[in-house]
Order: C-alpha cells, then structure tokens, then sequence
DNA sequence: TCACACATGTAACACGTTACATGATTTG
DNA sequence: CAAATCATGTAACGTGTTACATGTGTGA
C-alpha cells in the first residue's frame, strides 16, 4: 500500500485536487513516485472513505467544480507510521533491459532506436530535475539550504531523481557503443554480423 | 506484457523449469526483471498455451517431477517482435523514495535506518554483479569480450545493474550525510530538533 | 531433528493500465 | 475554429503480491 501513503506525502506539498495530484504523479515529472489518473481518483476516494484526507468541494464559476484534497492529523499520523516500516525491496521492471537482454535474438537496430530514444527521456528529466533543484536551492549553497529550509524530503528525491537520471545517460551510452562495436561489420563474416546464429 | 518477454528471454539462457527460473527472477537477483514465482508458473501456463514454450516433463526418482520449458521458434519470433517494440517508460516506484519524500513529517531516525539497509542491499548487489562479470569475461578485457562472446545482451544488462547499484550508493550515501546534518542537534533549538514544525 | 532446497501449485486480493465518456474554457 | 487545459469519472482487464498447501531429500 504505498500509492496511499505516495499520496499522503504528496499533499505535504500542499492540499490539491485529483487533477492537480494526477500531474505531479505523471510518469514524465514525477521524481518520489508515479501514478496513473485513474489510480489516484480511486486512491483517493479511500484515503477520504478512511478519514485520511478532507475534501472540500470548491464551487466554480468558469470551471467544472473541484474536491480540493487535505491531509487530516489521521492522515499525517499515518504518513509518519508508514516512515518507520521497512520500504519494501525495489522490483527492476524495465522494457528496455528486457530488450537488451534479447539483443541477441532480437532486432539490434531497433534496440539501439530505443536506447537512443531512453537516452532523450533521461536529458530531459535531468534537465528538469536540474530547475526544480535550483529552483530549491533559490542561489544558497547545498549546505546553506540544508541550515535554512523547512523541507529536505523534496530536496533529497530530487536530488535522487537527477543521480538516477545521470546514471541512466552513462549506461545508455555506454551501452549503444558497446552494441554499435558488436554489430560492427567488421566483426564477424558477411551477413552473419546482423542477425546471430539461430 | 513485459513478463512474457521477460521469460521469454530467460529461456535464451537455456531450458529451465519454473522453479529454477524462480531463481533467476527473483528479487535480489534479478538483473533485468523480477517476478514472484506464482507470476511465472501464471506466465508459464499462457506461454506454453499460446505455444511459445514447449514443455517436457522430466521425471525424477528423488525428486519430485518438473517440467523444463524451452523456447519454440513462435517463442523466439515473438520475442524478436518484441525488441522492435517501443518500450513503455520506466515508472518510478520505491517505498523508500517516499519515505524520504516525507521525511519532514516522519521519523528521521527510522527513514536513516532504512537508508543504511538498502545501502547494504546495494552493496551486496553489486557484489553479486561484478562477480557475474568477472565469469562472463572470464579473463579478457572488455573489448576483448565483444569481439569474441556469443551474446551481450546479459553482459549490457548486468552492467547496467551494476551501475545502477553504484548510483544508489552514492545517493543513499549522500542523503544519509545531508540527513545527519540536518537532523543534527546544533541545528536548531532544544527540541525541535527531530520532530518538526507541525 | 530441524531447516533448507527441490518442485509444484491454488485462491484471493491489491495494484496498475487502457479505453472510453463528459463538458466547459482558454489559447493559438 | 481547433487544440489544449481544467476537472471528473466508469468499466474492464492485466499484472503483481500474499498466504497457504503439499511432499521428498539433503546437510548441519
């Protein structure tokens, strides 16, 4: 039950609608955890169901009305429950190493399109990581924002996120030359260097 | 259906039985997916339905029989599609990420405890990589290897594990710092140290 | 003898994804 | 005038987790 407490941590940021929810959790920005809309609306309906957020309907005018979402002292206790559990291992879940993986039996070109294209997502989510930091940081050094800000939750996932993003660069490229040497047509005889031995 | 492939890609390592493929899935092993054994013994069944997997039942004297499942050319078809797919992106979902989001409205201590575990996952992990590693290049140099192995897709995968292990050192190495420091007791008055503002 | 490895599975549930549906307002 | 944004949701399905059940053989 993580998405719960997922969204418990996100309201910490301040209260929101589901709308609002549903994009700091897009799988794009989203630099703690992601979520589809779908899951949040539902999640949502529960955590108010067990007293954990309030909801207020703002009526209005020009738009469609808005339940605006809050974090209740219930909800809160339950977020700082939820730090003391053990976090659950992470399970590696991604296209991508299964595709390299099967490199081998598998398209070489159209792995290398997809690295290549995971190589785009990862600059951009880096370079949006980079702001969203600066932005945090407002000029102070790391070590000043640590003395003066209020939160460093948001600052060390994001922190996080740009490591991991960084990370995913130097693999991907790495891994593209690596591959563009093995299909190299100088490697093995002829029409072999392409599609392997089975 | 990423599992399917996933196995699928497995079976490139060789024939092997649900439960020995278990292993290879498993969660402190798994280097480019994991799964619980009921998901694949489920994904199995499909597999073998759909035809993609053959089976044969191996019996044993000592041990109770098993069924080792190989690859059949609609299997490796269907894998080779597979790599020509687009991968979907990578959906951020860690536990702790969360905890540490919420750290401000936690327990500190408990969230700098769960750091020091996955630290020491994380060293295990990787211990468990480079030593796969080694084996695969057994002796030669990296470029070496390329010009001379059969396969790199799993040497590009336990790679990326290995990386993506050392990145999590180094960022749980760091939030614990900036956390410590934060935490730390001349930081602000008395009591307010630890619990904070709310 | 006790725990672990081998080997398989069922049932129930929680979580996540996809497709669809609705309807107003703002921006280009 | 079309597209994007605001704002909500339902239905159906696919994936992942947890708990349980069964039984033999091996090693400390």
């Amino acid at each position: 039950m993580a998405l719960r407490h997922a969204v418990l941590a996100a309201l910490l940021e301040g209260d929101a609608s589901g709308y609002q929810l549903a994009k700091r959790f897009d799988v794009g920005v989203a630099n703690f955890w992601s979520a589809t809309p779908q899951q949040l609306y539902r999640e949502l309906d529960r955590l108010a169901d067990d007293g954990l957020v309030g909801v207020v309907v703002v009526e209005q005018q020009r738009r469609p009305n808005k339940r605006v979402f809050s974090l209740t002292d219930a909800g809160r206790d339950a977020l700082r429950a939820f730090t003391t559990e053990a976090p659950r291992p992470v399970a590696m879940r991604d296209d991508l190493l299964v595709q390299v993986q099967a490199v081998d039996a598998g398209d070489a070109d159209a792995v290398m399109t997809a690295l290549a294209a995971r190589r785009e997502r990862a600059q951009a989510k880096l370079a949006r990581y980079d702001r969203l930091r600066d932005q945090m940081l407002d000029g102070r050094s790391e070590a000043d924002y640590v003395r003066t800000a209020d939160r460093i939750g948001p600052y060390l996932t994001v922190t996080g996120g740009a490591m991991y993003e960084q990370q995913n660069l130097r693999w991907v490229t790495r891994a593209m030359e690596i591959m563009a040497e093995w299909t190299a047509p100088d490697r093995r005889s002829g029409s072999e260097a392409r599609t392997l031995r089975w």
